[in-house]
DNA sequence: TGGCGTTGTCAACACCCGTTGGCCTACAGT
DNA sequence: ACTGTAGGCCAACGGGTGTTGACAACGCCA
């Protein structure tokens, strides 16, 4: 035998996170992913079942969030805004879940999952009224996925233009806001 | 005759922004935009030429910018945020735009074109120093366009539960910094 | 060496898509 | 009343999709 099953799976699975970031859901098509693995589609179908099935294992998301109670509470805003530029340029998945949740009603719902429980805690930790913690964590997650939006997936060149530290010194202020005051 | 040319022309239209605004440019079928106007799916054709001149057409945006410079200069962040608020009620061209600009280049060329012709000159009207305006710019949209994704693409819950009101409350602030800080 | 399960290939199915051309139908002008 | 034309419908083409099943090659184990 040329492979074990799950060196293939792997080949697939890392073809498969490539084009559904790209292309997202439609447009990425089982035989280019395939063809990228250089494969045969019907290896696809045999090692994950279904295209859906393939994608439910591709976007497989963490956010990775520090502890944040942890920091000195006047940073919360830089170092949150810091991490997710870091999360973002390191982990496709978040691509795939943004490019195919804005025309897909169950990847959207998988969004409003992973937000509601990773974003939703921290900020409840960090703003003192627990009634008011669902709307801060809305809020900073639309300056987050704003900023994403702008910079990865329409590449709006100033945008893209601004450095690291740039967009921590602007952003930075703005969730801290969003989540301490 | 039933119809005259102009009208089911129209009707079209209207049914094709309806379809793109929900689906994005792939999953909106002609056959179902066609369907949606009680219509064949070769009046589409006959009429628009191709499904993308159909799109063009109804993908047609102006961003309908107040003058800012005319505004009392500490009241432009609060007054872009309701501006961009209604707009986005009001207009589905946005979500045209936005659902189907996120997988398609030549859509995201598009909104580059109009935020930077539109977005741009009153930024650097409002910012002393023009070589920071279009990064100011660019950051006041990716604040706008993650309140439009997270509030009436993702649903977010706590951003849709948020009245007009709280959004330029807390909107307008970050804006206000974004363009004249 | 002979068998057998695993890995991979090939061809095809059934479906949906954008698009096309021919045909019918009803009105306007004479 | 007849005809020309414009609005509308129907059936089909060619291509791409997800998915399936039969078949071939390889390597382990007895």
């Amino acid at each position: 035998m040329r492979r074990s099953s799950e060196d293939t799976k792997a080949v697939i699975l890392t073809a498969a996170r490539e084009r559904f970031a790209a292309d997202g859901y439609e447009k990425a098509t089982i035989r280019a992913i395939a063809a990228d693995a250089e494969i045969d589609p019907s290896m696809v179908m045999r090692y994950f079942g279904s295209k859906d099935k393939l994608f439910a294992a591709a976007a497989e998301v963490d956010l990775r969030l520090p502890d944040l109670t942890a920091l000195p509470r006047e940073t919360v805003g830089a170092a949150l805004a810091a991490h997710f530029l870091d999360r973002w340029e390191e982990d496709e998945g978040m691509m795939i879940l943004l490019r195919t949740g804005v025309t897909n009603e169950v990847v959207a719902e998988r969004m409003r999952g992973i937000f509601a429980a990773q974003l939703g805690p921290p900020a409840a930790a960090l703003c003192g009224d627990p009634a008011q913690a669902p709307a801060r964590a809305g809020l900073a997650a639309s300056q987050v996925l704003g900023m994403a939006l702008c910079r990865y997936v329409l590449r709006l060149p100033p945008v893209v233009a601004l450095s690291r530290e740039e967009i921590v010194h602007w952003l930075g202020p703005t969730l801290q806001r969003y989540l301490t005051e």
